[in-house]
DNA sequence: CTCATGATTCGATGTTTATAAAATTATAAA
DNA sequence: TTTATAATTTTATAAACATCGAATCATGAG
């Protein structure tokens, strides 16, 4: 993986709150929040203290790091973590670990 | 491991130059810069392309990320790894893949 | 069609950050 | 002790960022 891409990993992952959310979101799959393993806005917003523009904003930095993706449900907007780079990120780190 | 940590040693990868600096400093164990899996700023500093103050920022953050440790010998600061917190990082992201 | 609701975009604001130039400190060598 | 070199601190600056309120868009329900 090209240097830039991970820091860009790295990056969106950096913010407690995008952080909290995106451990949120990957949670989902298994205490649901709908029960399919996926997660609306609006259950992530009733979890934080932060505002509706700002989830969003957090949101398509994830996606943009191509951590989670997203799908339109109705009104709904479905989020879903994407477990196979974070594996690859932590392969990464590891390899730099090989002592 | 507590959410602000994790993200403050996600936010001290975050940079490219700072996560290619830490990177390099993980290989020096390996291809060394000094044969001791060891690696000072000069050495460093003569890989990328940015002045001396900068790469003493980059290398405070670190530190303060707790990602790496240094040590003054003579003139030279030399860097090592936390290769214990590196691996950790990678377990917690490990963790959010159970699928 | 209208309305309510979920989400996004826009505009603004205060904060953090990366970087460098200049000044300073520390240390080893001459 | 003077000098050269390695590193840090200080100061400044431009860019990026997190956040919010207001406006807007999209969609399903009545």
């Amino acid at each position: 993986m090209d240097i830039k891409q991970m820091a860009k990993i790295f990056k969106a992952l950096s913010n407690p709150n995008r952080l909290e959310l995106y451990l949120k979101i990957s949670e989902a799959r298994e205490a649901s929040f709908n029960a399919c393993g996926e997660c609306s806005i609006a259950d992530i917003k009733s979890c934080f203290n932060i505002g509706a523009p700002t989830v969003s904003h957090h949101i398509k930095e994830l996606v943009n790091a191509n951590l989670i993706t997203t799908e339109k449900r109705g009104k709904f907007l479905i989020c879903k973590v994407n477990t196979q780079l974070t594996s690859e990120v932590a392969d990464l780190l590891r390899l730099t670990n090989n002592s």
